[in-house]
This record gives structure tokens, C-alpha cells and sequence, in this order.
RNA sequence: GGGCGAAUAGCUCAGCUGGGAGAGCGUCGGCCUUACAAGCCGAAUGUCACAGGUUCGAUCCCUGUUUCGCCCACCA
């Protein structure tokens, strides 16, 4: 044994800056492209290059980095490919902001010079995500780190968008979207926030043209009743059965509209006559469209009513709503009003009610895209985990709509579509026109509009690699083998990267697509910067280290579940990782002056003590569950076994085990024990690293020999020859021994260093074989003075006993024993026995049972019996012995 | 309204194709035993939400109920 260097307690701080210093400098994350070799490939999910990491990300990139570590130490050609994406309207908001504060907006620079600012923001300050990233530890192939808006990128994009139009899949038409009249902006739908308001509901009454009767329809939105083209009441509706296909005249406007019928109409609800405005309301824009109705707009996009309005031109858009509830009072077509609580659509920036409004839009056709990708999860192609996805997924591909790509901002691809001033010639190509092809014409104008930023992140698998150019790397990693988000984003981002995958590289982006769970706090609350319960991983970093608070999400990562996050388990992790250090910090102790040839000794396992095979036995056992884990998604499961493993059998029962051997006098014991030591060591840092790469990589280095990176060191291949089940029945005799003489020390306020005699009785003879081979690391471990074992023999009086599984413990203890405790102990336990006793005897006495039940079960069943019996005679007759002593 | 998921120890959660209920944290008792007090040893704790059904056998499969969460659509 030497003196060892390495601290008492893990510093995580500059062990973390060292590796990403070294891993940096001997470029450990590049990608490698050897001839012959499987290929791992994943694409990051872009963070918005505005974005701060967040406790999402992190899970996030923790579970790629768990694979990605993984198949790099298997040898795959291995790359992770990380990125950000340009988020058109988050980045175009912060540089606004920016020019806010100095008094200007981008009308004042224009729009070249604006983006050419956005362009200055994102070389500044664009790279924080990344350098967050890297503190967590990802092994991204950084030197090939890209961005949605480079050049590559773009020319991807522009040939895809030339493409879609050509085939006719991209047009332009009329759309409803949601506009805030203050912000003068159309907004996409996540950007507008439903907020319950009071409001009223308002009872009007349409009279049919013919004087026959009349409708009374229920809005809350009576002044946009200007732009109704219709009365739409339900097909199925008895009262209004005759009114469908007549029509009524519109109160105050007096024109005549028709009456449809619509399943969209509520049966239950207001009068069951619904006003259909299709130009300011969205389902009225889908009724609209259904029924080939006409569309008229009363408002303007600043919310003022516009000349369609007639008389109440000019009015605001609620200044409207009041007067035209007054005209219609005044005259007699207001039936009531009711006080009504609805949920209003507001803008979440300026807090506006939402206007609803038609536009010339953008569109991709979905159809038969979409039809695509639904085919390639039908048919396997593309497998979700967890499975229970599927089902959505189809459902959404079922009721697909037309993806609106057009965004009235100025930071993102700007549409590569002109349109010619004299003869109204579109031009659509992969180079600039300079003039229009038609009729010659210079004056065209290039569209205003840029593409939704998820446009571009969905060629993103392909764009990244070169696409479209014929590159290596497409050859070697597209499609990529799994890609790794969070299941919100499965819609918007997932589906549509197999779509273009599909459609322009002929197969999907990737294989498997894992999703997992957003984050919480501990109570399952969202995390949020308005409720300020977010975690922030940054500051988690910086008091419990990168790799507690990799294993912590790795652990709570199971499959289908939401994650609720506990400062407190996070901490616990921390202990659990200084205990693999101060594990790895004894073995150096040991270790550090030794030749890494000593290892060998584990190659003949059969040859070794039984704990030295229990131990390879057990690790090799774990490491068959973390290689099935890591193949199959299973993170917790990985970790679980790790931690287990590591805590429980290594350092509880196999450290304290060996201690007696490395100081033997014995050189050959002493080896034999620093072999196994280092073997099983190195296997524990080789199963996971990928989980916490930084605490594994440091001790790998300190361990001896000369060694090159534990990140590229090849992952264990099955070892079955460690696998060894009699050792690990002969283990868990003698832990048991030494676990119930612990109890009886315990138990009867023994201080631990008093030195004890035992007497165990065993008549089974292998077990007996078992204990007695074993007697002197027994008495070791229960500090024991002496210990003698036989198959029966008198009972001493006056002892503290344990009764096991076929063994039976005395410790005599002069006048010292609660015998009353001891009574009672023994009457629960006896208790317990006769239950489990009952339950097996009464399914032995089942005829079915053993008709019907497997043949192993019932082999067991009847095992358990002959246990059980013998213990409750063990039992009885300590119960006797107690009596006595009373 | 439609869909999905969850309900297991005081708390946070495992328990993967039905066959003896587990972990961490917390609690209680005892220990500075020369890797670790961020530790060691020992102990206590559960009608596996409820009610039925299938089965020789159900925490696990099916049906229903209750509670909670999420997603989608939002009702004029």
C-alpha cells in the first residue's frame, strides 16, 4: 500500500474544466469515417441560438451524449452533430429590443442593415447555448457545428422550397391567421395565450326573407356580424330542419344570407343557429371554405372597421360592438344578453385580443407528404419509443392541414419567389432573376415574407451533411440512427423532418426516434420563468458537478413518464459519485505502484477464491443489463444497475471483503486481490462513462499502466465465461451469516468493536462446506474473537440467536441478552413465517396448481415449503430456549 | 368534448412479456472499523387508488369508478 495524492473528496469543479481541456485539445469528439465499421450518427435538436440551457436541454443532450459516449467506446464510426437553429421571431424580438433601448426600431435601419445587426447579435452573443453545452459534457463533433441560416443551410433550403413549388406543392393562397392589431403582426398559434375573460353573449335576431319565422343566433362578437355570410345550424337539429337552404336577412346590413347546415355547430349550445363570419373567425373560415360562401372583411388590420362596414366605418373594432348592440336594441332584433366567461385569444407580447384575419399566405400541401411519413412508422421504418406514441402520430397525420410557412418578419430565409410588376409572371429558381423570363420585364419584386423557421430545421438531418451535394458524410451517417427530443416538438419538428427526409433523400431521417418527458419541478409543475420554479442547470453544475446531475437525469429517465426533479436527489447522486471516487481513491492506494499486467488473473476466473468469482460474476451480470439498457433506450435501467452494483456489491461487500488479502503477507494473495481490484474497477468505469464521463475519465487516469483516453477506450464485450452461479449462491450464504451476526450485535447494544464468540449450526452440508471454508473472513467482517460451525450440537443457554435461512446463529452473551426483546422478535418473525407458510401450503394442497402451473414454479413452490418448515422448527424451538432463560 | 398517461413506503420514483413488494431521500438506534461522516452497521414502514372480471395464481391483463396530470380541439 502507497500513500495516495488523490483528495479525500471528489473535486468535481476542476476535474470537469481539465477533461474539456483535454478532450478539446486531442479533438476526442470528432467523428471518425473508417472503411468497415458500423456507423452511430445523431443530429442535435438546434436549440434556438437566443436560448440558455434549460433543465429540458439538458436531460435532453445527457440522454445523446449517453449513447453517443456509448457507441464511440464501441467502436462505431460515431457523430453527434450539434448546431443552433436562427428562431426567426425569438431572435428578431431580442435585436428589436436591443434597438429599443436605443430609441430606434428596424424601420429607422432598413432591412438590410437590420438583419446585417441580427447577424452581429449572433456572432456576439449566439454562442452561449454552446458553451453551455460543452460544460454538461457533450461530445459533439464541434468542429462541424452548424447554423439553420448558413450558407449551406440556406442553398438546402432554397432548393427544397424550388423544388416543392415546381411539383406543385407549395402555393400560395388565402389563410386565416391570428393578427395583434397593436403589434401590427401576424402571430403562429404558439405565440398567442388563451386567457379567461368575462364577456357577454349576445341573443340576435335574423328574420327569414320570405316572413315565414326567424333565426336567433347567440355571439359574443356581434360586431362582425357586417361580415356574416351565412347562419349554419346543425344538420341534425329538428327545430331547424326547414330553415336549411332558406335564407335570412341580415339585421342593419339587410342583405340576405343562406342557411347551411354544419356538424361544426354545437347541438347543445346558445340557440344551436350559429353566425358565420368567415373573413374574422377561424372555424367560420373553415365553414366558409366547406360551403363555397363569400368572404368579407369589416375590419382593417389595426382593428378599425373598414369601408365594408358602412355606416360604422372608422369605428373601433369595441366601440363598434357597442353601438351596433344599441342599433339593434333600438331596433327590436336583441332578444338578451347574458353574462358569459370565455376564453379570449390575446397576444403574448402586448396582451391585445387576438383578431382573427384572412391573408395571402404560404402553404405546403401536407397530403401526401404526410401520408409518407405515416406509412414509414406503419411499417417500421421509424420506430417511436415509447411505443404509446404511435397512436398519436397517426392521428395527427390523419387530420394533417396545410403547413402556412410564410412569416411577416425579416430574420429568416426570405421566400425565393419574385413576381413580375408588368405581366404578373411568378419566378421561382435556384438563381436570382434579373429579369422576368415571360415578358422580359426588370421590374420584379422578390416576396417580402421569410419561411417559418421550422422549414429549415426540418431538412435539417440532410442539410447538415452537405445536401445537396453528394458528401461522404451523407453516405456514411444519413439516415441517422436515432434522434433524441422531447415529445412536444414530435408534430411540429419530427414528423416533418421524415417528410422532406422522405421526400428528397427517398428514406427516412432515422431509425429510432426517443422521446422523452419534459422536466418538472418536484410537485410536477411545469418549469417557468413566471412560476420561478426552474431549475437551473448552470447552478446545478456549479455546486453538485455536471456528472450528479447527468446520473440524476439519467436516472429519472424512464420511458413514458414525466420527470419531477428534487434538488435533494440530485445531492444524493453527488454522494454516490464521491463514493465511486473515494472506491477508485482505495484501490489506488493499492494499485498505483502496480504493473496494469495484473489484471490477467481475471482471464482463468475458475481458478479464483469464491468472492473473486462472485464479484466478476456480478459485474459481468451488470454489464449485460447497461449494454441491453444503452441498446434499447432504457436509461434509469442503466443507471440503476450501475449504482447498485457499484454501491451495494462492490464497495459494501467486496472492498471490505479484500482488505484482509491486499495486506496478506502472501504475495500471490496480494496480487490475485489487486487484479480482480483493477479488472472489475476499469469495467465499472467502462459501463459508465457514458453517463458520467467526467469522474471516470479522471480515475482511468490515475489507474496504472499508460493509458490513453477512457472516452475511446473500448466498450466490455460479453465476458460469459464470469458469469458464475454457484459462487453467487455461496456468496449469499455467507452474507447472510455475517449479516444476521451484524443484527445480533445490533440488536443487543453491542459496540461494534467488542470481539465476540459465535456458534452457527448448519446441517446442510454444502452450506456448512460453504461457511467453514469461509469462517475466517466471516469472523473478519462480523468481528469475531472466534467462530465455530457444526451441523448440530447443543444450543448454548444465556445467547442472542438468528434464526436464517437453514442456519442458525448463537452468540452467548453472559446475563447480557433482552430476553424480553428477543421474545418478542422471535414471536413476529414466527408470525410472518406461519403466513407465508399458510400461502404456499394452501397452493401445494391446489389441485389446479399443479395441474396447471409450470413445473419450475412448482419445484419452487415446494422448495420454499422445506424452507419455510425448517425455519419455523429453527424458530420454535428458539422460542423455547427464550422461555427458559426468562 | 377527443386522446394519452399516472395512482406502489412519509417524500421522489423503479418494478420491462402475470408465480416470494424494491431503491434513493427522510425517520429511528448504534458506530470517527486506517477509501469515503457526502461514510459504515442495523431497524421500522405498504389492503400496490377503489369495485368487479379473466386465471391454478393479478401490483402486473380486461372492464368500470374516483382522483390527478398532460396533449389536442376549443363552444359561437
Amino acid at each position: 500500500m502507497t500513500e495516495t495524492l488523490l483528495p479525500k473528496t471528489y473535486e468535481f469543479a476542476a476535474t470537469e474544466e481539465k477533461w474539456l481541456g483535454r478532450w478539446r485539445a486531442e479533438h476526442s469528439f470528432a467523428a471518425n469515417m473508417t472503411e468497415g465499421r458500423p456507423a452511430f450518427s445523431i443530429v442535435i435538436p438546434p436549440p434556438n441560438v437566443t436560448g440558455v440551457l434549460h433543465m429540458g436541454h439538458a436531460l435532453n443532450n445527457t440522454l445523446q451524449d449517453i449513447l453517443t459516449r456509448y457507441h464511440r467506446m464501441k467502436g462505431d464510426n460515431t457523430l453527434w452533430l450539434p448546431g443552433t437553429d436562427h428562431a426567426g421571431i425569438a431572435t428578431q424580438n431580442v435585436v428589436e429590443r436591443q434597438l429599443r433601448t436605443e430609441g430606434k426600431n428596424k424601420n429607422d435601419l432598413g432591412r438590410d442593415a437590420f438583419i446585417e445587426r441580427i447577424w452581429q447579435w449572433r456572432r456576439e452573443k449566439g454562442g452561449a447555448i454552446v458553451e453551455q453545452l460543452k460544460k454538461l459534457g457533450a461530445s459533439c463533433d464541434w468542429q462541424r457545428e452548424r447554423f439553420t441560416m448558413d450558407e449551406g443551410l440556406s442553398k438546402a433550403v432554397r432548393q427544397v422550397f424550388v423544388q416543392l413549388y415546381k411539383e406543385g406543392l407549395i402555393y400560395k393562397g388565402d389563410y386565416i391567421v391570428n393578427r395583434c392589431p397593436s403589434c401590427q403582426t401576424a402571430l403562429s398559434d404558439d405565440e398567442v395565450e388563451f386567457e379567461e375573460r368575462d364577456g357577454k353573449l349576445y341573443y340576435i335576431r335574423y328574420p327569414l326573407a320570405d316572413g315565414s319565422g326567424e333565426l336567433v343566433v347567440a355571439t359574443t362578437r356581434p360586431e362582425t356580424m357586417l361580415g356574416d355570410t351565412a347562419v349554419a345550424v346543425h344538420p341534425d337539429d329538428e327545430r331547424y330542419r326547414a330553415f336549411v337552404g332558406k335564407e335570412v336577412t341580415l339585421p342593419i346590413a339587410g342583405r340576405a344570407i343562406k342557411v347551411i347546415a354544419d356538424t361544426a355547430v354545437e347541438l347543445g349550445f346558445g340557440t344551436g343557429a350559429l353566425k358565420v363570419t368567415p373573413s374574422h373567425d377561424r372555424n367560420d373560415y373553415e365553414m366558409g371554405k366547406r360551403h363555397n360562401l363569400s368572404f368579407m372583411k369589416v375590419m382593417d388590420d389595426r382593428g378599425f372597421m373598414n369601408e365594408n362596414a358602412g355606416e360604422y366605418q372608422g369605428l373601433d373594432r369595441f366601440a363598434c360592438r357597442e353601438k351596433i348592440v344599441a342599433d339593434l336594441r333600438a331596433d327590436g332584433f336583441l332578444v338578451k344578453i347574458e353574462d358569459y366567461k370565455h376564453a379570449v385569444g390575446a397576444c403574448y407580447r402586448c396582451h391585445t385580443v387576438i383578431e382573427p384575419a384572412t391573408s395571402r399566405q404560404w402553404f405546403v400541401a401536407m397530403r401526401v407528404l404526410a401520408d409518407e411519413a405515416k406509412a414509414a412508422v406503419e411499417d417500421g421504418r421509424v420506430r417511436l419509443h415509447p411505443k404509446s406514441w404511435r397512436a398519436n402520430f397517426f392521428g395527427w397525420m390523419n387530420n394533417i392541414r396545410d403547413w402556412c410557412i410564410s412569416r411577416q418578419i425579416w430574420w429568416g430565409h426570405r421566400i425565393p419567389s419574385w413576381d413580375c410588376q408588368d405581366c404578373g409572371e411568378r419566378i421561382v429558381e435556384m438563381a436570382d432573376p434579373s429579369r422576368c423570363p415571360h415578358c422580359g420585364s426588370a421590374q420584379i419584386v422578390q416576396e417580402e415574407d421569410v419561411l417559418d423557421t421550422w422549414f429549415s430545421s426540418a431538412l435539417w438531418p440532410f442539410s447538415t451533411m452537405g445536401w445537396p451535394e453528394k458528401t461522404k458524410e451523407l453516405t456514411m451517417f444519413y439516415p441517422t440512427s436515432v434522434l433524441v427530443t422531447s415529445f412536444d416538438i414530435l408534430f411540429f419538428w419530427v414528423a416533418r423532418m421524415m417528410m422532406m427526409g422522405l421526400h428528397f433523400m427517398g428514406e427516412p431521417p432515422f431509425t429510432d426516434v426517443y422521446l422523452h418527458a419534459l422536466v418538472r419541478d418536484k410537485d410536477g409543475r411545469k418549469m417557468s420563468k413566471s412560476l420561478g420554479n426552474g431549475i437551473d442547470p448552470l447552478d446545478v453544475m456549479a455546486s453538485y458537478g455536471a456528472d450528479a446531475m447527468r446520473f440524476t437525469l439519467t436516472a429519472l429517465a424512464a420511458q413514458g413518464r414525466e420527470i419531477r426533479l428534487d434538488l435533494e436527489r440530485i445531492e444524493g447522486y453527488k454522494h454516490f459519485i464521491n463514493k465511486i471516487w473515494n472506491a477508485a481513491r482505495f484501490a489506488h492506494m493499492h494499485l498505483a505502484d502496480c504493473d496494469e499486467h495484473i489484471r490477467e488473473v481475471a482471464d482463468n476466473p475458475g481458478q479464483l477464491p469464491m468472492a473473486y468469482r462472485w464479484i466478476l460474476s456480478r459485474a459481468e451480470a451488470t454489464a449485460e443489463v447497461v449494454r441491453g439498457a444503452y441498446d434499447n433506450f432504457l436509461f434509469n435501467e442503466a443507471a440503476q444497475a450501475g449504482y447498485q452494483f457499484i454501491w451495494t456489491e462492490f464497495c459494501d461487500w467486496y472492498l471490505e471483503w479484500i482488505k484482509a488479502d491486499l495486506f496478506s503477507a502472501d504475495d500471490e494473495v496480494k496480487a490475485t486481490a489487486k487484479g480482480v481490484l483493477l479488472t472489475v474497477l476499469e469495467t465499472i468505469l467502462h459501463l459508465t462513462h457514458p453517463i458520467i464521463p467526467f469522474v471516470t475519465e479522471e480515475i482511468w487516469s490515475v489507474l496504472p499502466g499508460k493509458r490513453s483516453l477512457l472516452m475511446t477506450a473500448p466498450f466490455p464485450e460479453p465476458r460469459p465465461s464470469w458469469r458464475d452461479a454457484q459462487a453467487e449462491e455461496e456468496m449469499a450464504v455467507v452474507i447472510e451469516a455475517i449479516s444476521g451476526l451484524r443484527a445480533i450485535r445490533s440488536e443487543n447494544d453491542i459496540h461494534p468493536s467488542a470481539k465476540l464468540t459465535a456458534l452457527v449450526l448448519c446441517p446442510g452440508e454444502a452450506k456448512r462446506a460453504v461457511l467453514t471454508a469461509n469462517g475466517k473472513r466471516i469472523a473478519d467482517l462480523a468481528r469475531l474473537e472466534s467462530l465455530s460451525i457444526a451441523a448440530s450440537g447443543d444450543k448454548p443457554e444465556k445467547s442472542a440467536s438468528f434464526v436464517g435461512l437453514g442456519l442458525e446463529i448463537f452468540v452467548p452473551l453472559q446475563g447480557l441478552v433482552d430476553v424480553a426483546a428477543e421474545l418478542v422478535k422471535n414471536e413476529k418473525e414466527l408470525v410472518r413465517v406461519e403466513e407465508k407458510l399458510a400461502q404456499v401450503r394452501k397452493k401445494l394442497g391446489n389441485d389446479n396448481f399443479l395441474a396447471k402451473a409450470q413445473a419450475e414454479v412448482v419445484a419452487k413452490e415446494r422448495d420454499k415449503l422445506a424452507e419455510l418448515e425448517a425455519r419455523l422448527a429453527l424458530l420454535i424451538s428458539a422460542g423455547d430456549r427464550l422461555q427458559k432463560m426468562r
